[in-house]
DNA sequence: TTGTAGGCGTTATCAT
DNA sequence: ATGATAACGCCTACAA
């Protein structure tokens, strides 16, 4: 195992100094052709390589590293995230360093403690807790911080998010459009910020059509598809309907009121859609119920799921952009980037209702 | 932006020597109790966080980071591997570094350049070109390199794939035990490792099951899931059948023959399953055909799609495994490993032919 | 256009 | 148990 060679031993070789050496592979101007010459080919020969970590320590500062914590890589929406971190950063010599914090925030913190090590000039995050104390400290300290798909609360950070109550609103319209009153609302945890948005936006939008109870027809805890498809199944019993639901917040049947399933869903996220088109197909009275996803899938055309749709490889290019530029210029103002959101119709969105 | 306080103020302001403070915040053995208590409330005050650009400077030789070089992100299998990975790297101290090739050879060298001139200790690969002339110069060099999902071609390197003969034949011999015997194979490009095992043992199963002419029905170039589709509309075209598609190597229709669509598809990866629903959704004469794909994918269950799986977030790990094992120890035997694949029956695998 | 000196923040060696 | 001192490989001044 023969150590790697040196710049040191370049220039010996090319009989230049060090920093002659230097200047030529790091393309600085101020060479001689010759000699430039000489190096590189002193360089070809010996093989070398340039020492990116001895750079950056004598660079002093920050590392040509750019650490990106997210909930969980094997996700697609979050490795479609980190797909279009990477081409971003790679136009500017970036090289990006991914952990996965499996949405849990102490795992958050100390992801980030070793990235800081490591002296990323970045942190690009999908935040998982609400306690970002630490981060605050770093960003004071000079640390260049990018949220991706939630925003930090009680940070002043650049943020890079969808249009989800302009999706949510156009899903709902859509529907409205078909005929569909009595639409339910198939949503991931109430405390994620999403989840407020697109739930906040729901009730607005139906209200606004004259749908004043909708809340009826809200359900929450999709985190999993089996658990979307437990509260559509029971979404769709109409003889217990609303009632039976154990969160009393959004659940409560009003007396004397009938119950009646709703013709259409709007579910909420990817995995809602799934559990929600399982619940379709197994419960009684499943089938002709109108669907909109929120995210966009791989199946989503052959299946013929209508969606509310963005594009997430380019919402992860945005947060590189942001966290390059805002390294380049701590000065300037915060930026919220909101990316838009477009309806695809593949037609189970546009079912009539019975 | 003030500076990150060093190693050498934890020290002053404990009031001991630089060195023993680095005993301390690297856990070394040979400190007071009382001196550790001392340097570990000095370093809290301050914030101190170790500089691991430092420490990996200092040590010299690799780094403390390992590159994955990988098709595309964004692809749902890579990014399992690339989940597993880090999940395993991170237990052994470790920090991981991404890069897309595209699956663009050229793109995958210079990333490699890019990676070593980090020092990565390791480099993980899914080999996209066949050349790999820069990387056998820096195993020699003392570079781990573990390859996954295809050998890298020409290097004795550890590798980790999954068993394409044996889930091949799985499948095959689930539609064979159905009462198929006109099965038809679809595949990606035919340069693929992974489409030459899945073929090579697909004819030789077919073979042994005493269908002696099973290339009639072998069909390429499924890179895409619209080219799969087009594929397999043609195979179902039993008028044409397959005298009519251009890669004569296997598309020859023999003088004589009835031409006959196939009863059964063999979708040899994602992508040529979903093309291959879609064709069988809109071709005349697409239901009732079976399908087997090879690769487990989110919704296949909701679609009631029979597949050859494995664990691809598992191949990541075994591949870092063994990236761990080789850096440790450069003279132990190259490893293969292969991991196993099981057909999931869904129904779409289980249909008689009609 | 080229070179010299000093330092980046650690870890390793070898004393004490 | 502790500490001086020299690497590690490069870059940034600042000369010449």
């Amino acid at each position: 195992m023969i150590r790697r060679p040196t710049l040191a031993v370049v220039a010996e070789v090319a009989g230049v100094s060090l920093k002659t050496a230097s200047r030529v592979l790091n393309r600085e101007p101020n060479v001689a052709a010759a000699t430039r010459e000489r190096v590189l080919d002193a360089a070809a020969s010996l093989g070398f390589r340039r020492n990116a970590v001895a750079a950056d320590l004598a660079r002093g500062g920050f590392s040509r590293l750019v650490g990106f914590i997210t909930g969980d890589l094997a996700n697609e929406f979050y490795s479609a995230l980190a797909s279009g971190i990477e081409r971003e950063l790679r136009e500017h010599g970036l090289q990006l360093l991914t952990a996965s914090s499996d949405e849990d925030p102490e795992r958050e913190s100390s992801l980030t403690g070793e990235l800081l090590e490591r002296r990323v000039g970045a942190l690009i995050v999908t935040p998982a807790g609400a306690d970002h104390s630490a981060l605050r400290g770093e960003i004071a300290a000079g640390l260049t911080v990018v949220v991706v798909d939630r925003p930090a609360a009680g940070m002043d950070v650049d943020t890079v998010v969808i249009d989800n109550r302009g999706g949510t609103r156009a899903a709902v319209e859509h529907l409205l459009a078909h005929g569909h009153r009595r639409i339910a609302f198939v949503g991931d945890e109430p405390h994620l910020w999403t989840y407020q948005e697109r739930s906040d936006e729901f009730l607005a939008a139906m209200r606004d059509a004259g749908v004043s109870d909708a809340e009826r027809w809200v359900r929450s805890g999709a985190h999993s598809a089996a658990a979307a498809r437990d509260l559509v199944v029971e979404l769709l019993d109409a003889r217990h309907g609303q009632a039976r639901h154990g969160q009393a917040r959004h659940g409560q049947a009003r007396d004397g009121q009938a119950p009646e399933p709703p013709t259409a869903v709007l579910a909420a996220n990817n995995r809602a859609t799934v559990g929600t088109l399982q619940a379709l197909r197994d419960a009684p009275g499943g089938d002709g119920v109108a669907v909109v996803g929120f995210d966009d899938f791989e199946l989503a055309d052959l299946l013929g799921i209508t969606v509310v749709a963005y594009d997430a490889v380019e919402m992860g290019r945005r947060a590189a952009e942001l966290a390059v530029a805002r390294s380049a210029d701590p000065d300037r103002p915060v930026e919220l980037v909101v990316l838009p959101t477009r309806v695809v119709a593949r037609g189970s969105g546009e079912r009539e209702p019975r």
